[in-house]
DNA sequence: TTGAAAGCGCTAACAC
DNA sequence: GTGTTAGCGCTTTCAA
């Protein structure tokens, strides 16, 4: 069975010689109400709704150089935790009226360089979530696009944060007032600007109330390397273990509850992220939320933004993230 | 602090000058390899790296009429059942070198019309997800755009469906064997396309092996609408609740849990989708899994498809399913 | 094999 | 207020 092609489009031509008007009244008609008299334009506006006519945006862009499109980059789309800076940003845009572009760089660089590359021209700017590329293939697209970075922080380009100095302090200070002596970080991929900041603050925030805290890994920030990093816990003797991201946790609470070792009476478990899942698992999980959305709706508004004015500037944004109480984490009872 | 603005790019003027030749010999280094001498090719094709020139897609656009971009609309991002369509189409799109434009609904029919409105002229074609389009409406897009439906049929519209016969015979012979002699349906949104198909396919399923099944709702298809079909769960008696999706189910198990009706031994819960989450729950969640990453990667081939060809057909695809079976279903104890 | 020129649909001066 | 005109960056005839 066939059905007709798509029909062709009415153009601003047709809509203008339907209504006994030149096409840039129409086109004023539609961009620029306050310069064209009201009569004309509710006619023009009559004709172009009864044709079906809508502005190509292609034409527009080529004219204004302006696509009103952005695009947002992320590292893996399945993954939840992006799941709320997808939605964020989506609704950013589309309440500014634009539209949004979705990438995945597949976790690769060299994919996301690519991406870069080839909707640079097609799109005003881009939010780069969780960034894989170095810092001058950063700066070097920064030079050619209005750019903002989430999760990373460049000096000179624009970014958005979270406040995992103030967060890894929330984790201690739960930690500590359990009376665990000690904790152990189970570090995600060394590229991770996140995971570094994690590690830097739990640091900081252990040494500010006399804990230790130990580094172990790098793993891989999935559920599967979660079997390796919870053996890897049950070595270190210790009563708490801060995992990377929830993913990871869920892999250690999982693998922990197969050794034998009972979570939080033996070891407690903290996550970073708060993703979907979070209070499914058993123990439901105690961990570090983001307010993921915020930041995606933060970042495509700095974009924006970044665009109107006439000069960068690098102002950065840190959000704050609030430690979210669960199951995973108790009263420290040394064996 | 304060950086330049973008640069502008080069554009195919530049290159041309750079290179010493016309415009349209660059354009035809870049698309009609074949038809320009080599040695002429490889020049250009090197004046344009080292300017950092890519082809404007927009004014590509313009002149063709088509972009080589594909929008993907779900009814909601952060739903967990959408990312592996997500991530299939946007796999399959950048496999044929297209862009995916992502766009959220929010769940609202109205949003969903306006999206393809505005997106339509930008893009070569749509793939709706769980549209929440009526019929008509439906069409009327069709006639103008090139459009796949995932998980909804429509005579004349081509669509990528979930084969709900098999996979509600399945549910159904599944609990039979645990001796259920009856069982519940917890529907969800009367517009559910999706909804309506399992409900038909598990009369069918139920009627085949003698089993009896009353429907229940609707329900919303999330958690918190689980505490109410789960007091219904309750009420009815019954040994088997099959779930609209495992959102619902979720919800379900939880509100089950606290009610202290025991999930498998009193009563058994399937639900639809095994989004992620369904093996993180206690009981884990026995579940009909339907390969979403597949649809959505085929319905953006279909969709390729159809505009490379001449005739439109409405050629649908039915997608297999299968149970995953896990620890929420179990043998019938009649109380 | 290459160049010149005419648009694609729209907006933005610039007239009237 | 409204029409005319000249492009935006690219592809595509049509000549050479």
């Amino acid at each position: 069975m066939d059905a007709p092609r798509p029909r062709k489009r009415a153009t601003i031509l047709d809509v203008a010689r339907e209504a006994g008007v030149a096409a840039s009244t129409v086109s004023r008609a539609f961009t620029n109400p306050g310069r064209v008299n009201q009569a004309t334009r509710e006619h023009v506006l009559d004709v172009a709704k009864s044709l079906g006519y809508t502005p190509n945006p292609m034409a527009r862009a080529l004219e204004s150089g302006r696509t009103e499109t952005l695009a947002l980059l992320v590292p893996d789309i399945t993954n939840p935790y992006f799941a709320g800076v997808i939605k964020g940003a989506e609704g950013a845009a589309a309440r500014s009226g634009r539209t949004l572009v979705l990438g995945d760089t597949q976790e690769s660089a060299a994919t996301e360089a690519e991406l870069v590359r080839r909707l640079g021209p097609a799109v005003d700017g881009f939010v780069l979530s969780a960034s894989r590329l170095p810092d001058t293939e950063l700066r070097r697209a920064a030079e050619l696009n209005n750019l903002v970075l989430l999760n990373r922080a460049i000096p000179g380009i624009t970014g958005v944060v979270a406040d995992f100095g103030s967060g890894t302090r929330q984790i201690i200070d739960h930690l500590a007032s359990h009376g665990h002596p000690s904790a152990v970080f189970l570090a995600g991929p060394p590229e991770s600007w996140s995971g570094r900041r994690r590690w830097a603050g739990l640091e900081d925030a252990a040494h500010a109330v006399g804990m230790t805290v130990r580094r172990l890994g790098p793993y891989a920030p999935t559920r599967e390397a979660g079997a390796a990093a919870a053996d890897a816990v049950i070595t270190s003797g210790t009563t708490a273990a801060v995992c990377h991201n929830d993913m990871l946790a869920l892999g250690v609470m999982r693998r922990l509850l197969e050794r034998g070792v009972r979570v939080p009476d033996d070891v407690s478990v903290v996550g970073f992220d708060d993703i979907f899942g979070a209070d499914l698992c058993t123990p439901t999980l105690t961990t570090l939320a983001e307010h993921t959305q915020d930041a995606g709706a933060r970042a495509v508004e700095t974009l924006i933004h970044l665009g109107l004015q006439r000069t960068r500037t690098d102002q950065s944004w840190q959000l704050p993230t609030h430690l979210v109480v669960r199951e995973s984490t108790g009263p420290c009872r040394i064996r």
